[in-house]
DNA sequence: ACTCGCGGGACATCCCGTTTAT
DNA sequence: ATAAACGGGATGTCCCGCGAGT
C-alpha cells in the first residue's frame, strides 16, 4: 500500500503495473484481491488517501512551526523542494499525477484527489485566518498558495531544477508577509 | 498527430494506446512508423510541441489584448476556464499530464515539456516587463502566475468545478493590478 | 454439495469455480477442505454420485409407474423434457457435461460417471426384461434408450427447443411398444 | 484453428487455455487477436464450424458408400468407434463437449453447435428418405440415430470401452434394415 | 506511402490449495 | 470446524514495434 503510493507518485496510474507493485513491495500477489477486491482502482484510492492524510499532517506541523506566516510558508515550500531534490526530481505531489490522468476515468480516484486537496486547503486556510486574513479572502489566498505550489512542482520536475519552486517561494512569502 | 495531442491531454501518456490513436484519427496504422520511427515517444513529443506552440501563440494574443495587466491576466484565466468547462473538465493543460507521468522516464518528453513551459513563461515575462516589472521580479512573478494557473487547473479538474480557477484569477488580478 | 451438482450440470467442471460454489451455497469457505481434502475433484465426484443416485431412483420410479413399457418410457422422456424446459434449457444430464470434459483428465470423475450411467442402464435393463426382452437384447436396447436420451438432451440444449427430445420420444415409444 | 478444434474436442471450452492452444499450434500469440478480434469465443466458433463441416462431409461419404442402409449406418458408427479407440478414448464428438458447457453462456457457440447438428441431421435424413422413409418419419428417425450415436460416444468415453457404441450400432442396424 | 500480419511480452484479474489463527 | 490471509500460477486480453509484400 505504501509502496503503491510511492510508485503512483512517480509514474502515475496507468504507467504503474500491478506486477511492479507486488515486486517492489514483496507482498503476495494473491492476497491483493483479498484485501482490495476492487483491484487496481481501490488500491490506488487507498494509497492516495493515505498519502493525502499523511501530507496533511505534515503541512499542519510545518505551518504551526512559526508565528510568522511568511516564514511558515517558506518552510513548507522548502520541505517539498528538499524532498523533490533528494529523490532526483521524482517525488512531486503524490496526488496530482494520478488526479490528472485518472480524473476523467474513475470517480473514486477523483474523489480521493478532491478530498486530499480539500484537506490541504483547509490547513492552509486555517493558518491564513489565524494570521489575520478574513474568511473569504483566506480561502482564495489558500487556493492560490496550494495551486502555485502544485504548479511549481510540475515546472520543477520538468526542468529538473528548483528554480520555479524558489521563485514561487519568494513570491508567496512576499505576498503573505 | 492532432488527435494524439487531444488524447494525451485528457488521458496522459501511458493510458493512451497507439491503437486508440489510430482508431480515433483514422490515420493509417502502418504509416505511423514511417513518419515517426521513434514510435510512441516521438509521436508524443510532436504532439506536445505542437500543442505547446499553439498555446504560446494563444497566450501572447490574449496578453496583448488589453493595456491593463490585470484585465489581460483575467482574460487568460477565463479562456482556460471556458475551455475546461466546455470539455466537461477533460481538457486541462495539454502538457502537464504527460510531463508528470513521463518526466522521470523519457528525456525527450521532459525536454518538450520544459520548452513549452519556457515559451509560456517567456510570454508572461515579456508582458510583465511591459507593465513595469523589472527583470528579475518579472521572471519570478511570471513563474508564480504560470504555476498558479497550472495548479488551479489540476484542482478544478479534481473538483469538476471552476471554483479554484476563479479564486486564483481573483488573486492574480489583485496582485498584478 | 447440492449446489455444486447444480452448477456442474449447467456449466461443467472447468467453468465452475470454487469461489462460485461457496458464494452460491453460503457454505463456509474454510470448511470445504475439511470435508473434502481432495479439493475440487473430490467435491465434483461427490456431487456426481449424489446426482447419479438421485436420478437412478427417479428413473426406477417412473419406469415402474406403468405396466405398458411404451408409456413408461414416454413418461421418462417427458419428465426430463419438462425439467429441461423449466430451467430454460440449462439443466440437462447432470453427469454428461462433466464426464465429457473431465473424462480424459481425472479418473475418479470418470469412475463416478461410469457408475451413474451403469446404474441408469441397470434400471432400464431390468424394466426391459420385465417387459419381455431377453437378457442380451435387453442390455443392448437399454443402451440404445439411454444413449438416445443423452444425445437428445444435447441436441435440445443446443437448439433451445424440445423438438429432438420429442422425436426421440416418439421413436423409442414406437420401438418398444 | 485446427489445433483449437482438437483441443476443444478433448477438453471442452473452459478447460482449454489460450496458452495451450498457441503452444500446441506454434502460432504467434499476438496474431491471434488480429485474426480473431472476438477472442476465445470467436476462435472456438471457427473451430466448431470447421469441424462440423468436415464431419458433415465425412458422414455423407460414408452414408453413400453402400446401397444397403443398415450397412451404411454400421460403417458410420464403425468409423467413429475406430477414431475414438485410436485416440485412447479422447476424441469423441467435436461439438458435443463444447456445446454442453457453453450452450448456456455463449450464443454464438450455441449457434455453431446447432448448425453442425443440423447439417448432420440433414445428411442422415436425406439418406433415410432415399431408403424409403417418408418425410416426417425420416426426420424423427434421423434424430434418433444422431442422438443415439452422440449418447453412445459419451457412454463409451466414460467407460473407456466400445461396448455402448457396439450395442447402439447393432440396434440401429437392426432398426433400419 | 500503406496493409497485413508477426512476435512476444506485459496487463489486470482471479483461481485453487494452504496455512495460520481461533 | 471456521475464518482470514497467503502464495504463486494461469487466465484472457491487448499492446507496441517491426517486417514482408504490394
Amino acid at each position: 500500500v505504501h509502496t503503491t503510493a510511492r510508485l503512483l507518485r512517480r509514474q502515475g496510474y496507468a504507467a504503474t503495473g500491478l506486477n511492479e507493485i507486488v515486486a517492489a513491495s514483496g507482498a503476495p500477489r494473491g492476497s491483493l484481491y483479498f484485501h482490495f477486491p476492487g483491484g487496481k482502482e481501490q488500491l490506488a484510492v487507498a494509497a492516495m488517501r493515505g498519502a493525502g492524510a499523511q501530507l496533511a499532517v505534515g503541512i499542519e506541523q510545518v505551518l504551526s512551526s512559526s508565528d510568522d506566516l511568511g516564514e511558515a510558508l517558506g518552510r513548507l515550500v522548502d520541505g517539498l523542494a528538499a524532498g523533490l531534490e533528494a529523490s532526483g526530481f521524482a517525488d512531486g505531489c503524490p496526488i496530482a499525477t494520478v488526479a490528472l490522468e485518472a480524473a476523467g476515468t474513475s470517480e473514486p480516484i477523483r474523489d480521493a484527489a478532491r478530498d486530499a486537496f480539500d484537506a490541504w486547503l483547509g490547513a492552509l486556510g486555517t493558518r491564513l485566518r489565524s494570521a489575520g486574513f478574513d474568511g473569504a479572502e483566506a480561502v482564495r489566498r489558500a487556493t492560490l498558495v496550494l495551486a502555485a505550489i502544485e504548479g511549481a512542482l510540475i515546472l520543477s520536475r520538468a526542468r529538473r531544477d528548483l528554480v520555479p519552486l524558489a521563485a514561487v517561494r519568494e513570491e508567496l512569502v512576499g505576498l503573505c508577509a
